[in-house]
DNA sequence: TTGAAAGCGCTAACAC
DNA sequence: GTGTTAGCGCTTTCAA
């Protein structure tokens, strides 16, 4: 086994107490000593054991965080963020993937229950009610979800539709189509209101939508039936499936239609046309949630809600109408 | 505090022991008691700490995954398959991202130690002496790494590196250009040695490079100025910076440059020239990783290493010379 | 300022 | 088949 506390009160001629408070309250242990100790901790190699640690303070610096699937890159750069920020205060992140299954999501929180502090729930897929009977086994906090007593961090997607829809409209589009994601999804329900609040604009409602680009591929009939002249995705992935089977069918984007995405995961790539597209915030967002997540920790805050700002980004999958 | 074993066994009339026993052996237990047990257990809504269970037998049921940038998208799937053979072998997996840094990399591995089994390491940016040092604090399995004392999963891309280059000669290809990636990839040198041993080409070494997009754009004027007409690019991100920034430059792909990548992460989307790469073998990789790690946890096994197979897609990025 | 001792939740001999 | 007991590595009273 390695080497404990133990092994450094014996080198350092102490009590394992004494080698303890030298970690956790080093202003409670006589300078000289306290450097014998350190000495011989560093001598010997020591590092203490976070599982012992967890068990008497119950704390694990351990935070979870659960989102739907890795592999959009939508997630990563939040990922990134969230765990450079864990780092900065001390805390690992144990990322898993509930590859948008719901019954997965769940059995991931309570697995995650017992080892580590607090979850991060990226856009989940739950129903809100059991999200909060979760949230009393272990602190919680959502991205991108509205509940009533856990605490979350919000990108306004909602007023990024509405920008989205303007921006259509003042090209000249009469009738759009609205590609909505999961049922689950609370972005999605947001962009649904926002387009059932538009004024300028006739909407479809097309969905729901795995977030993926089979699912814009899959949605290419139904667009190319509802007769519309512009189209917001749920997300990139399904813009992308969209133009692809757009693209087959002999319909061009923009030329013939046009499309607009969220979450601004291609940027910089060689994509044509490259996306019109909501930009999130995903770095702020993450590092965000978990110092939200840190603070219901330890402190019983009420539960706080940020909201964060989305952008358009004009690029070239939008145009005027065919005349 | 959450329900303990204690107060199992005091639901269910049994000692502590015996509840320990139910979940850990129950074949060792009568089945009536076992029964009444797990009622107990049920009902409570107990669920055993793992930091607890941790203590005792020195397991934590966690495995440590390191990736070198969770943002580019060649790991993703190769996490997203660990996670799920180790979900199948009741394990999670803690993933971390080292921002491409070697000293990142060593601390997190030293972080993980003492609260994982064992820990992937996936491309890692480390010298060998330094992860032999580290493989005796922590089980450690190496993806893409070959080491003495280390088992390994490998994905042969110097055979891809091979086939690519067979395949620009047999285009008519005389003189290519090897964009390597960062100085610490073995990737990078199996390229290396595979461009070297070519011997129907000329092989011009650019390099190092960071393995992004960053990296294959600022290439782009050694690339113009080696008067190549094919180049093998460390991956498809620096495959796909390089064909932009050659693009802005007027040079065009494939007709006046051919251009390869490495990963295969584009397949399916809208990219213009659809990139020519090696794909890789990433979602066995992980499954295999978990395997390799979950063996040499348990059993004192030599070494071994397992060697995947990669393979040459053709697409639209390569093409004849000019003449 | 330091030591002694109890205990976190669980497992693993060993005894009955 | 089940209970007893000791102890994993650490923190945290409480005394000294």
């Amino acid at each position: 086994m390695a080497v404990t506390i133990r092994d450094v009160a014996r080198a350092s001629g102490v009590h394992v107490s004494t080698v303890s408070r030298t970690f956790s309250a080093p202003h409670l242990v006589n300078a000289e000593t306290r450097i014998r100790v350190l000495a011989a901790a560093d001598d010997l190699g020591y590092r203490p054991n976070r599982a012992a640690q967890a068990l008497t303070t119950g704390r694990t610096h351990n935070l979870g965080l659960i989102v739907a699937d890795i592999a959009n890159p939508f997630f990563p750069p939040l990922i990134k963020a969230a765990q450079a920020q864990a780092r900065i205060r001390d805390h690992h992140v144990f990322v898993a993937d509930t590859d948008e299954d719901p019954l997965v999501e769940k059995e991931l929180i309570q697995a995650f229950a017992k080892q580590v502090d607090g979850v991060l729930l990226c856009s989940p897929r739950l129903a809100d009610r059991a999200i909060e009977r979760l949230s009393r086994d272990v602190p919680l906090v959502v991205v991108n979800r509205r509940l009533k007593s856990v605490p979350a961090v919000l990108m306004d997607v909602g007023r990024g539709a509405t920008l989205a829809i303007e921006h259509l409209a003042s090209l000249g589009h009469r009738r759009i189509a609205l590609v909505t994601g999961p049922s689950g999804s609370w972005t999605s329900k947001e962009m649904r209101e926002a387009a059932a609040a538009a004024e300028e604009v006739d909407v479809v409602f097309l969905g729901p939508n795995p977030p993926t680009g089979q699912g814009g591929l899959a949605a290419v009939t139904d667009v190319i039936a509802s007769e519309v002249t512009g189209v917001l995705a749920y997300n990139d992935l399904v813009a992308i499936g969209l133009i692809e089977g757009l693209g087959e069918r002999g319909v061009r984007v923009p030329e013939d239609l046009s499309v607009i995405g969220v979450d601004d995961i291609m940027s910089g790539r060689l994509n044509r046309p490259r996306l019109t597209t909501i930009a999130m915030p995903t770095a702020a967002a993450g590092r965000m949630a978990v110092d939200l997540l840190l603070q219901s920790v330890d402190e019983e805050e009420p539960a706080t809600v940020a909201t964060l700002q989305t952008s358009l980004v004009v690029r070239e999958s939008t145009g005027r109408p065919p005349p």
